[in-house]
DNA sequence: AGATTTCAGCTTATTTTAAGCTTAATCCAT
DNA sequence: ATGGATTAAGCTTAAAATAAGCTGAAATCT
């Protein structure tokens, strides 16, 4: 088991080593959200524990990069505030779990044994919906015969869309799941993802399409 | 769904208003601890909002006779401060729950879905009245096989109507409910609304009517 | 280069407004 | 009282105003 810990104050990140140790688990420090960005990218660990605070890069945007790079580690933040929008925030980004400062080392352990088990579970690899299959892996939508890869942003709105079957889902919404909570995100931000995916719906040849419900929200409907 | 809001920063109060109109709740805002503890007396919501710094009564004193006159409608308390103690007392007092501030939509919605589930009752996704469905998701009214979609404002104006069974609502009523309590929209407006609204039921040949109590308001009928 | 954001012009749906109309209540002279 | 005149309340519509949403193209990131 390889604990990757990212902690900029020194005497706590010592004591996590050595916890760490005590379980005769592999841990590497780091002291630096870089750091523990490029530590991270390597995909060779089991955890990882992340502070909030850092120099450098901040704990949310470590974990933000992480996941965009598809590195699906598991990640446990660390705060000093027992702030609802930070952990908001930190969940939004793809932390897996969120502990406030101070802990005592069996809740720790606890957790990382948590998360370390989640990443048995099995992984869905793709989202079907009427005659789409969007795969999770390769951010690639299909229907029929015909394929088309989806960016980032388009993914994931449709992955949301997808996953509320057939249910309203708001602009606010997406908004706050795609671009985070605390981001400036304007609706024609939306708008314009809407846009794409309709076409590249369009471009596949799907039955399915994107409704608007008008001062409420989209969902996904199937054409008969 | 009936939710009652009491918060004194009217900033947030409507932001809280907002929120519940996009899930279609329908929400009553008060701003003050006493108007709070009469509205919530009358034991007509499904869960209560209630800050805990309020002038007049603080929450901490309206949950409390609220419990004591029996009413034991779900109340989610809101705080400024993360203090175990006014969490230890709003509990004790007989709140269900308790949320710091800042929080976000998706959370207060999350813990306002759990305590109405707690009550045992389920999310309606319907309305109904005589031959007539109202689709709460969809904006759209059905009566057997035909249906109508309805614009925001007639679906609003319709939803009350429909959740005041045969009940007579003011225009003032619709007024502050449909366009909101400080708006200046007259009466006309309403009786425009009503008037395309009586349109769509005979589109769609239903035996429920809006009948017109002059000077007093409306209400559903049913012709036989 | 590819993804994302921004912006402007456009289309379409909703909302407001206002004028002319209908219906009900009130008043007053018979 | 009765019934016509007067007034108030409400209804209906079309047109105007506003708001929401769409999309292509340019600009900006990465």
């Amino acid at each position: 088991m390889k604990v990757l810990i990212v902690e900029d104050e020194v005497r706590l990140a010592d004591a996590l080593g050595q916890i760490m140790k005590e379980q005769h688990y592999q841990a590497d420090i780091v002291y630096n959200g870089t750091d523990g960005l490029s530590c991270g990218l390597s995909g060779e660990y089991d955890v990882i524990v992340l502070d909030v605070m850092l120099p450098g890069q901040n704990g949310f945007q470590v974990v933000k990069k992480l996941r965009e790079a598809r590195i699906q580690t598991p990640v446990l933040m660390l705060t000093a505030r027992d702030d609802i929008q930070d952990k908001v925030t930190g969940l939004d980004r793809g932390a897996d779990d969120y502990m406030t400062k101070p802990f005592i080392s069996e809740e720790l352990l606890a957790r990382i044994r948590a998360l370390s088990r989640r990443q048995g579970e099995v992984i869905v690899e793709e989202m079907k919906f009427g005659d789409l299959t969007l795969s999770l892996s390769a951010n690639d939508l299909c229907c029929g015969s015909k394929s088309i890869h989806l960016g980032y942003k388009e993914f994931e709105v449709l992955k949301i869309l997808m996953g509320n079957s057939g249910r309203i889902v708001s602009k606010e919404a997406l908004i706050s799941r795609v671009w985070g909570s605390d981001s400036d995100a304007e609706d024609n931000n939306v708008e314009a993802y809407i846009s794409f995916l309709r076409k590249k719906l369009h471009f596949v040849g799907s039955k399915v399409e994107i409704s608007t419900l008008r001062k409420v929200g989209y969902r996904l409907e199937e054409r008969l």
